[in-house]
DNA sequence: CTGAAAGCGCTTACAG
DNA sequence: CTGAAAGCGCTTACAG
């Protein structure tokens, strides 16, 4: 009973076109357009063709139509992000994956997915220039590649992609972020709101030091936005790091040395804030009543509700929508490249969640008691 | 300058068989032999060829080939659990496809992501199917599906998979997954090797309540592995709930209504062991100097290490080596079927990494004092 | 309204 | 040792 054909994928044998047409009395090539609904074919007969391929269970050649047409109706999804391990990426990008492959399926295109051209340089360069010529992948999707030179090698060769969370390279692309300025004006906008003026900033890495390149990309925009947002609320920023590779627990050490430390503070992300939040309780100091943190992000662990550990105050994790949005553009890109709108980025508008790590600054009084 | 041929992807005129053929001298044959490196071309001629066809950036067109010889060399990646949602399996998953992703293109095959076969039933059997036909997908890696429709819909059509994290049906076909009983084993053994005789085993659900199918299935495993193990030891077994939705905080207050109370627990994962943690600090218990908690999988929690939470002791996560030999299994199920041994389900055995949350019993003069 | 035919780029016996 | 040719299953002008 195991025994079967050496090859079983082949040893099914494949219902093909020319079956159909046989017993539908019709050619091959009216076959297809009957089941493409091509008005060309008489109604009645297309109708037939079509109950009959139902009945063979008839599934089109996807290498043959592509093969004939050109087209493989597949795009690939890659990472490319030499600044973070390949699992640390997965998880956080998961639902950005799922999201990409649902939206695609929806439009009946397929994902391929590919974890290896993470590698940057030429040999990820190489593989996407595989997948492209041989697997027929018509476009990437590309997960947060921060001045790749990936993103060079395609646009060299003109294939369609998109970036997702990141900026395309500076010289044409299409990408998908968000506003980091706005994000940290938000969080600067939240805590003047509920009275605070002390508002400080905490520089950290959240990966492990052999990463720390990636300081140099949140370093360029996270502060920039806190700056600016402290500008415009006409109050005076002050930093927690004397350079960007202090750790949390220094950072903080050293605000709390001055005359005035911070009502307020602003992390990177929902871990970092936990991270303070617990540095915060060992120097006997309860969040939000005598500090409020606000993070920028959300990487997935702002609504742990502990009994030490409030949930996070932090903007919510927009990488479902850009997913979908970035989906979008490159499908765009590969059907109909000539629309000047689809080359053109999306920029996103954070929205802040007000969860309870922030609270109204303690009045003064109470502070100094 | 922006201006292409309305097809990019086609635009770029791709270079063929033919091309590289006539630039060598010989014909296309010669030079897909030369390729694959046949020694039946003369030596010479082959490396000429291959010379060639590097210069010319020659990449043999796959959708030709699948329709040549019947290989895509692509297979599927689909999950296939209706008791989670999406989100939930792909971040819990996210290693697992990351690692199957990477071994695969290390054998030089693809994969394709397909999210949607989520669905289970006839509609979830009808994508694999289409999948397999249309595609040419030559088999499916399926993450976790505890006894799933999809899996005969897969037997029947003689569709090679391996079932990832999960068993497969109990009618045949392969699983790769972690022994239950055995996690439970360690756990237990962990702690009476601390000196512990009163182990309780809390049930729980960490999902939400519109998932609660998922309790049947982790009720079965989870205590039998509890009890044998505590019967094994020689302890009377003691749960602390009365139907597997009680919840944690309940589950707990019953216990320690109990004369006495248990000095070691056993929840179903991390996640679990921080919210007794948490609800356990909220009674005045410290972990593990009161009590200590060991969990029996690990979701990605148990490493962090907080004020009031400390790491939780815990068996490893198995999932990307399950990945890997998931993959195996099924490139061996491809290509030689006929070897009896891939049709073989692989068990796992678990390890137990011992953290912070778990230490000695204490002594009773000092527990009663 | 539909059929016959060329072609997509490869693989693989089969001659020579 | 290599070339010429049939064939994989489709698409798509082109006749009629």
């Amino acid at each position: 009973m195991k025994a079967s054909t050496s090859r079983q994928s082949q040893g099914r044998t494949r219902v093909t076109r020319e079956q159909v047409a046989k017993r539908a009395g019709v050619s091959g090539g009216t076959v297809s357009l009957s089941l493409r609904g091509d008005t060309r074919i008489k109604s009645s007969t297309r109708q037939l063709v079509q109950m009959i391929a139902k009945e063979m269970n008839y599934r089109p050649h996807a290498s043959a139509g592509a093969l004939a047409h050109g087209k493989t109706y597949t795009v690939g999804l890659v990472f490319s992000n030499p600044q973070f391990s390949e699992d640390v990426l997965a998880a956080k990008y998961a639902p950005a994956v799922m999201r990409v492959s649902r939206e695609l399926s929806y439009r009946n295109y397929h994902m391929n997915l590919d974890v290896r051209s993470a590698v940057e340089g030429a040999k990820g360069s190489r593989r996407l220039s595989r997948m492209f010529n041989e697997i027929g992948v018509e476009g990437f999707v590309v997960i947060h590649s921060p001045g790749s030179a990936l993103l060079d090698g395609l646009k060299d060769q003109g294939v369609p992609f998109v970036v997702l969370d990141g900026k395309p390279p500076r010289d044409g692309g299409v990408g998908v972020y968000v506003d980091e300025r706005r994000s940290a004006e938000l969080a600067v906008e939240h805590l003047v709101a509920m009275g605070h003026r002390r508002i400080a900033s905490l520089a950290t890495l959240s990966v492990p030091d052999s990463e720390q390149l990636v300081v140099g990309h949140r370093m360029e925009e996270f502060p920039r936005g806190y700056f600016q947002a402290m500008a415009k609320a006409g109050l005076p920023a002050f930093a927690g790091w004397d350079d960007p590779c202090m750790n949390l627990a220094d950072q903080l050490e050293k605000l709390w040395l001055q005359p005035d430390p911070p009502t307020g503070l602003i992390t990177y992300d929902d871990a970092d804030a936990r991270r303070v939040i617990d540095v915060l309780m060992r120097r006997g100091l309860t969040v939000p009543r005598d500090v409020s943190v606000v993070a920028l992000h959300d990487v997935g662990v702002s609504e742990l509700d502990y009994f030490s550990s409030p949930t996070i105050t932090c903007n919510a994790d927009l990488q479902s929508e850009m997913a979908a949005s970035a989906t979008d553009k490159l499908l765009q890109l590969i059907e109909d490249p000539q629309n000047d709108q689809c080359h053109e980025s999306v920029i996103m508008q954070p929205q802040l969640i007000v969860r309870k790590s922030s609270g109204p600054c303690p009045s003064p009084d109470l502070n100094s008691q």
